[in-house]
DNA sequence: CTATTTGCAAACCCTTTGCGCTGGT
DNA sequence: ACCAGCGCAAAGGGTTTGCAAATAG
């Protein structure tokens, strides 16, 4: 079972990168029909399946939100304006953080969310 | 416009307070059933609407899975095994958290979640 | 007695899936 | 020419909502 190299797969992943923060499904497919009109919902929901099962995006969850999807780089976290609710990424990570979690449990991966105003919005 | 004191809204309350974890919608269903039977999913989800706005319950999202409720108490955290999929509390958190955010950005409260195995799963 | 709240079922998302056609290789 | 992948539309699953009956105050 061979992959194959489609216009919407192209489309959808550069959508994705060349995104300036984490998109939800339905900006992808707005974004991704300005290149390629005939660019399906279900197609876009497909492509994103595929990307992070691959690893190369990863999902943003926010509560209330849907969820959003960026591009899998560096390790960061991110920032949700509650004026404008444009979602930010944040760099940097405490070495510190692994010590909250109590003996005995194994810490793999986190996330962190900061809520609040944005430079434009504050 | 006046709030009534109802068995549903004693039930959905003494479940989530008594939770040792975040529960699901169907989980506070279930576990009130026990005590009213007659208690329906649409009043849970009303109630635990209400709650929340009130900023008496606290949603725990967790990318892919459905959202968890709990009591809102003092500030914390949570681990989410990846093993057993039971979402832990998790007490603490480092100050400079907040270093983190860039200048302009006004920071006014966060999320941090890990993942990984819990005591019972290492 | 009156207005809020409930339970039910229908309506509504958002996401997934089956299927015939398109198009990459 | 073959078959992975697409678009469409229907199905699924979780959440919300309209309404008549139940009930707190």
């Amino acid at each position: 079972m061979q992959v194959r190299n489609t216009k919407q797969k192209q489309v959808v992943t550069k959508v994705i990168q060349e995104a300036e923060c984490p998109l939800t499904v339905h900006e992808v497919l707005a974004r991704g029909q300005k290149m390629l009109p005939s660019l399906s919902l279900a197609t876009v929901y497909r492509e994103i399946g595929r990307l992070t099962e691959a690893h190369e995006l990863q999902t943003v969850a926010i509560p209330g939100d849907p969820p959003r999807y960026e591009a899998h780089s560096h390790h960061h976290h991110h920032f949700k304006c509650t004026g404008c609710d444009k979602v930010y990424e944040i760099e940097g990570c405490p070495k510190e953080l692994k010590s909250l979690v109590p003996k005995g449990f194994k810490p793999v991966t986190h996330d962190l969310t900061f809520y609040g105003l944005c430079k434009a919005c504050n």
